[in-house]
DNA sequence: TTTGTTCGTATGGTCTACTAACAAACGTGA
DNA sequence: TCACGTTTGTTAGTAGACCATACGAACAAA
């Protein structure tokens, strides 16, 4: 996984030739994460590298356990058989860690292709500073001897601001401010690890497990609203790394509720969960349809602009099913259409996410893959 | 400069030495052309490659006429005196043609900085289609023939959609559909040409030669609106490669004038130089900044969404000064400021281009650069 | 003059991926 | 059955890219 961040623009690395090497590594890989077994000779003609040279490459993959031999291949055809190779998926597994919800920190021991093999959480307890880096601490160790496999390493999906070396920045639920929280849990388990924004973590989750586009936006709704952005397969990540923190912009010009920022009409009030929630109870189903299209109808709005200057192809929501699926959808779908040029966006799908609750830690998983091993 | 597209979103290409290797050849070329003249010593310790390998690179850039030894450092120091060199910005000129406005073509001769040699334009007369073409390959044989070094490459920046590979896909003002233009005129003149969408190019050229951020917006106004988007030093170009067509996006939720495309209070209504300069025509001072206010606070309202999505730190306006000068850029800012959460874009400046009218001719021969030379 | 510094280059070595050639293992058809 | 072509994976040798080391040249300062 690549970030766009708002780093150096020009090119100021060298590039050596143990630099290809590696991204060489990470494409045989690639080939057998996502087309599964292959033989040297296939990989060859996948990379338009050599035989000669995948060879090479694959047996330093063999010898670091990475990769194995899975048999001979039995199709009837000329020619000597060849040696089937898949990625050695039972060798190492990887604990992904959501720390979004309010009441409780929830975490998975996961296969290499993102299966939850285990779960374990550890309920918050309104803990914040030190005291909640400490509940993270004990989840992970609780997750740690549920592994029944080396540890290829830890991904963590954190509400808040998180730079591009796992710092957050600032998680005011949390009452985070500058917590080296990558660093500090690298320190304490000796694995690597990293750490995330949760809406971003959800993004990458859905374009490695969902099979979501190149061009695509992920809005995730529960007690905020934020969003994550892959343009052209790259995470943004923003000039400060806050991209996505769309909670707080005010949609449309007329007026809204008073927002805990100050400002009215920001779109956390007309889409946060505990608010929708709140004016939904004990309502009548036709009102609530009304107030559930309005809500989706604000998202539209928001979104069209984006959508246009972005030119995405996707918008994926997630968050509580009984309020996104069905009516707001619905209802998003048809604002951002009358707010948009057709021809440049007819392309556009609205869809709720695929992976449910377990989106962030699922990407968390996988951003421990694209980090080590270089495959999504 | 590399682009941002819908593409492949997995490594699917091999890497070879010989890539490295013209990375750091561009690495030896950015450093003397953005930092100016250095000694091969100098470069090393900049690019952290060593002098042998240095002294290899320059060696080939020495014969391929594109560095030169402008003479010996005069500092007064222990060592020996190091051997300045220089990018050889005489030896090659740069061909930059403009094809946004209504009526004529504009192209110039341009140095290796950027600097403006020569000019020439044509009219366009209404044509279109065949037309259109056979007009920019008169303006860039005459170019071609203003000449004085040879020719690097030929830089356009067209209205409408362009691929990746410069065919225009639309462009209604000039009636093009699906025209390769970039592979006509490389047909015809044998060059290497570039093809872009000029609020891209603009983009471009504010990134270059205007000391523009990473992370950047620019808005260009004229007949209609247009967007260029620079993201961690990246151009966004979308999924359709329709980015930044913001122009028929709707903004606010209280209606608005008609447009071409059909809908009411698209972007272009509030905005577009014609409909701006029809409303203000023999109006009162007074009432012309409270049309130009309430202009730029609509731009501002569709700002608002994109910049707290993406986390820009600069949106720059190119257009007509004596629109967007003082009041709309002032009311834009304060609209954007009004909608955002301050504490993520506090950051954020509103201002003009630097570049005047110059700025898509500039920014087509910063392409030039950037594709043929690496460097930006 | 001596000493230490800095520059640019020459030399040899390592790493990467390539081409060419080959043995092994398999169908096919005479 | 056996020669033949095909495909696989390996070995051997080559070209390119960069590095560490070492060296002469050219300078300032003592």
């Amino acid at each position: 996984m690549e970030f766009i961040a708002g780093r150096a623009l020009r090119p100021t690395a060298k590039r050596l030739p143990e630099h290809g090497r590696s991204h060489n590594l990470s494409l045989v890989l690639q080939t057998l994460y996502s087309e599964g077994t292959h033989s040297r000779a296939d990989i060859a003609r996948a990379t338009g590298l050599t035989r000669v040279t995948v060879s090479d490459l694959v047996a330093e993959l063999i010898a670091d356990f990475l990769v194995v031999e899975v048999g001979m291949s039995e199709d009837v055809r000329p020619g000597k058989p060849s040696t089937l190779l898949d990625i050695n998926r039972t060798a190492f597994q990887i604990i992904g860690v959501d720390l979004s919800a309010f009441e409780r920190f929830r975490g998975a021991v996961l296969d290499l292709d993102g299966n939850i093999l285990a779960v374990a959480d550890i309920p918050l307890d309104s803990c914040t500073g030190a005291a909640a880096v400490a509940k993270v601490e004990s989840l992970i160790s609780e997750l740690l001897e549920k592994t029944t496999a080396p540890l290829l390493g830890i991904g963590i999906g954190s509400p808040g601001i998180v730079d591009f070396e796992g710092v957050v920045l600032s998680a005011p639920n949390l009452g985070w401010e500058r917590v080296e929280l990558q660093a500090l849990m690298l320190e304490r388990f000796g694995k690597p690890v990293v750490v995330a924004n949760d809406a971003n973590v959800a993004t990458l989750a859905e374009h490695s497990f969902g099979a979501a586009d190149a061009d695509m936006m992920l809005v995730k709704i529960g007690h905020g609203v934020g969003a994550g952005l892959l343009l052209g397969g790259h995470l943004l990540l923003g000039s400060r790394f806050a991209s996505g923190e769309i909670g707080h912009v005010v949609v449309g010009t007329d007026g809204g509720e008073l927002c805990v920022c100050g400002k009215y009409g920001c779109l956390e009030t007309w889409l946060a969960a505990p608010r929708l929630d709140a004016k939904l109870a004990g309502l009548p189903a036709a009102e609530r349809e009304i107030i559930l299209a309005e809500a989706g109808d604000r998202l539209g709005i928001a979104m069209a602009a984006i959508v246009g200057a972005l030119n995405i192809s996707e918008l994926i929501l997630s968050g509580p099913p009984h309020l996104l699926e069905g009516t707001l959808e619905a209802a998003t779908t048809n604002s951002i259409r009358l707010r948009t040029m057709a021809e440049f966006h007819d392309n556009l799908t609205v869809r709720m996410t695929t992976l449910g609750e377990d989106i962030v830690i699922r990407g968390a998983g996988s951003m421990v893959l694209s980090r080590e091993l270089g495959v999504s």
